[in-house]
DNA sequence: CGGCGGTGTTAATGTGCTGTTAACAGTTGT
DNA sequence: ACAACTGTTAACAGCACATTAACACCGCCG
């Protein structure tokens, strides 16, 4: 299985280093941040998604539950754990109203937390999956089951169900070349003259939904069909 | 939608009635047990797996540590709460090695309790929401049950079984999209066009019903259905 | 370089899907 | 039998979307 991908928003950097030093050698993939406005823009900014997250709740500029609700409006699936100096009920039930997973006071002892970390994990592909499979192209956030696009800024686009299969069908097959025969047939159902000029109406607008990532590219090849260009 | 059905051990008579009160009219179908023999025998003799696992780890002949394993061994994937008295660290990182998935002190309250409960079952796709008699949306209070919705006056409107029964099922997947398709088929256990033309029919009243609080939508999605827009 | 077929893009079009109201039919209770 | 209530069908208006049309452009072939 792939190493699991783990972002950590702590602003004290003494225990961060301690932290992150521990999880590395348990084998996960860590990303930190020191701010909120830092962590937004690295889950902004990823191309995958992140599997699970530790927030800090008392963060400068962006506060770990305005963060919290931020990450889950980009993947309402992935587990956060909150880190907080305070243990008062009213604080933990605040907190996993608005989405936090689990709660641990500080100090906390490393164990603990990675047992927790490997509660969560444990549990990551078992899931039978009603909730939203999400998909990540380049920067942008792929719903196809909700027909949602989702760029950076987390503004959010509804696609037709044509687009979004074929969306889908280029995101399966991305740096591929897809043939527009193979397309027409597999969506369409058949291959003729004026539904080859529908691809293209489609096509054009699937570049103009991916154009907030500059990365991606719908190329032509000529004669042949179409390639999906994105990163990773 | 099946309700969770979970498993709660626990000696103190009176706390153990408290919770099951609680808990069921949340919607969870509750087997209790006083010690840890009467749920081991209920859970060889249980011809369904239970959804999520309750323990107090003070329990008369059998503790729940080892009671914990017992249930590990023939569900290795249910999630368990451990109710405890001690908050030592200790004490909690053994529970969690044991195969524990989150750890409440005693005393606890219900909130906390159900809140935990929920992040566990959502993520096993039990119930994407159990189904309290109750249910707030948004200003509005629907009553399933009675087939009851009531706005921020105090204004109330009788339902018919099927409007509830739609409304319930878009609560359900609030902020999903639902295909019509799939609504036809859960609700009315088969789908053509005049069902369809049915079901329109039934939005539109909806509709209608939710317009007391202006944050509530029913978007239509065309050609693939509808998605019931709702603040939280 | 010139032509032709393939493609990009926008706008117009028409079909099918949806919203809504009202009539209708079936059921229940009186 | 009647009234009240519920779910379905009808009818018509309105809209969204896939398709078609139109025109500009490009790349490959001679």
């Amino acid at each position: 299985m792939m190493k699991a991908h783990i972002l950590y928003v702590e602003d004290d950097q003494s225990l961060s280093f301690v932290t992150r030093d521990n999880l590395e050698l348990q084998g996960y993939q860590l990303t930190c941040c020191h701010d909120g406005q830092e962590a937004l823009a690295v889950i902004s900014g990823a191309d995958f998604l992140f599997d699970l997250c530790i927030l800090d709740v008392m963060l400068p500029h962006v506060d770990g539950y305005t963060l919290a609700s931020e990450i889950r409006r980009r993947d309402p699936a992935v587990p956060i754990i909150f880190l907080t100096a305070k243990s008062l009920k009213e604080d933990r039930i605040q907190g996993l109203k608005l989405g936090a997973d689990d709660y641990l006071t500080k100090p906390f002892s490393m164990e603990e937390l990675q047992l927790k970390i490997e509660i969560f994990l444990r549990r990551r592909h078992v899931v039978s999956d009603p909730l939203p499979a999400l998909t990540k192209l380049g920067t942008l956030v792929f719903d196809h089951e909700n027909l949602l696009l989702q760029d950076a800024r987390g503004d959010e686009r509804r696609l037709t169900q044509k687009e979004a299969d074929l969306l889908r069908y280029l995101l399966e097959h991305k740096n591929q070349v897809v043939r527009r025969s193979t397309i027409l047939e597999e969506l369409w159902g058949e291959d003729d003259y004026f539904l080859g000029r529908s691809l293209d109406v489609f096509i054009s607008r699937l570049r103009k939904y991916v154009r907030p990532d500059n990365r991606l590219r719908i190329d032509t090849i000529h004669g042949v069909g179409f390639q999906l260009v994105c990163p990773d």
